[in-house]
DNA sequence: ACCGATCATTGCAACGTTGCAATAAATGCG
DNA sequence: CGCATTTATTGCAACGTTGCAATGATCGGT
């Protein structure tokens, strides 16, 4: 039972023996370490043909810089922290997401750590260790609050992060957000174009800020076009269970069902379709459903229903990108962006 | 535009003005470096009274070891890797194994890094690169395939590493897996207990190796039980899509079709019944159906529908434990688990 | 041919940690 | 009490990197 202490040459041995290092190279042209680390990092002064030989050698070796030497020597740690919020409403939200961040940081120096926290106080704590240890050159949180404590903190310590979701916060920050008002507001619209006069609307986690968006939205469009709304915050309930089925059955008998629905998520709608359509409603004339679509399921499921959907994996590829902006000085208020909602009307 | 470069002091700003080293608690204390860092990993050596001071001072600065340094001068990273495949057939899956691995590390020093490679055959580039550079002390690998080049790979440098599935390897190695056997046959019997006497298998991806662990004992449990089946590799196909529905739709009409069905992911298994439901079957009755379940999606659309419950957050746990008992030096072969399949019968 | 200026390269120290050899202090023993 | 032995502590070097001050080389101008 021996402890994997790493050898001298730590990883695999090259045929030179051991993992090359500036020490390597330096000793191959015969410049010294210095050059070598400058030259590498394109040093301006340097003569050409000195470039050139350093170059040369550092292919020749494979050489990869040490990431625990230029972390412990300059503090960069070249990680990425992603904070995963478990409340995962949208299916494969973090499937996407992860891949969108590791699309965006192919090719560079940087790694992607996950914290996953499920406990959303604990959150804070998760990103509290990451500050006070460096542990990440920047953050990513997701189910971003109107008041979020995660980036409060983050901004008290000007460091760099972005978030997906926006704050109410007076200070600027980067994020990327899905257009909820664009959403719900095309939603609405919708529905009351094919003649609906009295909207559900079923949304989940109360505590996001994406949620104040939608609803605020929600009423406003309602207003506008004159005909009456109401809220369902389904918080309590697990989005895929007999339960959720039992929301939409009991809806469809009741006397003053509404004649639209909308709903923020993809599994939620997909188990309230089915208590609907156990309660005799013929989707698409008794009651028209509108909801957000994050993966192909749904439409699988029920193909002429409405959804409107949010990418998630373009979440992730664009946040990260903001995210390495960000790390490299760019201020935060010219990086937010939205995303806009794609609408797919199916009948 | 200034870089974030960090200062002396990284991390966030203590009361004392910057991060806790061996060196503050050394001057706290008198003691010499040397001393502190021995103290802190409990040198047997040292006088009760100093480990006592030691310790109170380190916990009075909220001393935490620097990775960087730790990982410079030892080789150790403190972290693990997770290779993330991209076909996720299982919904959620990311989300569960992610899950389960940061509920295994938490508490420890580790941190947890994925890398999201989609392409299968980049996927050994991606194992190499972590080998080469020594990027985490152990690696996860998911959806392992018979003669898989990574696990191969991985042996050949005897690097400490556990595959969420087994291989053909004749070198022991540590993994956890899914009891597909017992699925398999579980399966087979149930039907077959409640009267099927022809079977068709869907399986997706035949490239892992729990395909073969399926289908060979499907076929011998067949045979066993007298009765006739038939495998379907759904490839090429998207498990979610129009065209899986379609699948189940030309198999209801057909007038040889089978009167049972198993499926070995829950998404292709949703279509599949929508399908068969659009083509008049009535499930339980014409058809009798039994898929593996890694959510509650499929329950809540068909309550009725037998399951096998593969639970992804387990595995996530269990890989993880075994893969830091094999870092700590504990042989490959005493690190094999089979995770035993759940029935859910709903009828 | 000498001076100051520019260009190219280098040595040194430091980041935080640990292993080892070496020292200092305490103890045992005759 | 002196010497060998154990017990407790320490200094030094090294891991790979980079920033800075310092050195050495080259050059144009007088």
């Amino acid at each position: 039972m021996t402890k994997f202490r790493p050898d001298v040459s730590r990883g695999i041995r090259k045929p030179s023996g051991k993992r090359a290092t500036l020490k390597t190279i330096s000793e191959l042209t015969g410049l010294s370490l210095s050059t070598v680390s400058l030259s590498l990092r394109g040093g301006a002064s340097l003569k050409e043909e000195t470039r050139q030989k350093v170059a040369e050698a550092a292919a020749q070796v494979g050489y990869v810089p040490d990431r625990a030497g230029v972390r412990l020597r300059t503090g960069k740690t070249n990680v990425i922290a992603l904070v995963l919020d478990g409340s995962d409403e949208a299916i494969d939200f973090s499937r996407h997401m992860i891949r969108g961040i590791g699309d965006a940081i192919s090719g560079t120096r940087y790694h992607l750590t996950v914290m996953p926290e499920f406990d959303r106080s604990r959150s804070v704590e998760t990103v509290r260790y990451i500050l006070e240890n460096r542990t990440a050159d920047g953050v990513i949180i997701t189910h971003t609050g109107a008041r979020d404590r995660r980036v409060q903190l983050m901004m008290d310590h000007d460091f760099p992060f972005v978030s997906h979701g926006r704050t109410e916060f007076f200070t600027p920050h980067a994020f990327h957000d899905f257009h909820s008002e664009a959403f719900a507001e095309l939603a609405v619209e919708r529905l009351a174009d094919n003649g609906a006069r009295d909207i559900l609307i079923s949304v989940g986690d109360g505590t996001t800020n994406n949620y104040h968006n939608i609803i605020r939205t929600f009423e406003r469009t309602i207003a506008r076009r004159g005909i009456t709304g109401r809220v369902v915050v389904q918080d309590g309930i697990r989005p895929a269970s007999a339960e959720m089925r039992q929301f939409g059955r009991d809806l469809a008998d009741k006397p003053d069902r509404p004649d639209g629905i909308i709903c923020d998520s993809e599994t939620r709608a997909i188990s309230m379709l089915c208590g609907l359509e156990d309660g005799g409603v013929l989707l698409g004339r008794d009651i028209r459903f509108i909801c957000k679509q994050t993966s192909d399921i749904l439409s699988t499921v029920f193909p002429n229903v409405d959804t409107i959907e949010e990418d998630v994996y373009a979440a992730g590829l664009e946040l990260t990108r903001l995210l390495l902006r960000r790390i490299e000085g760019e201020p935060a208020e010219s990086l937010q962006t939205l995303s806009e909602p794609v609408a797919h009307w199916r009948s």
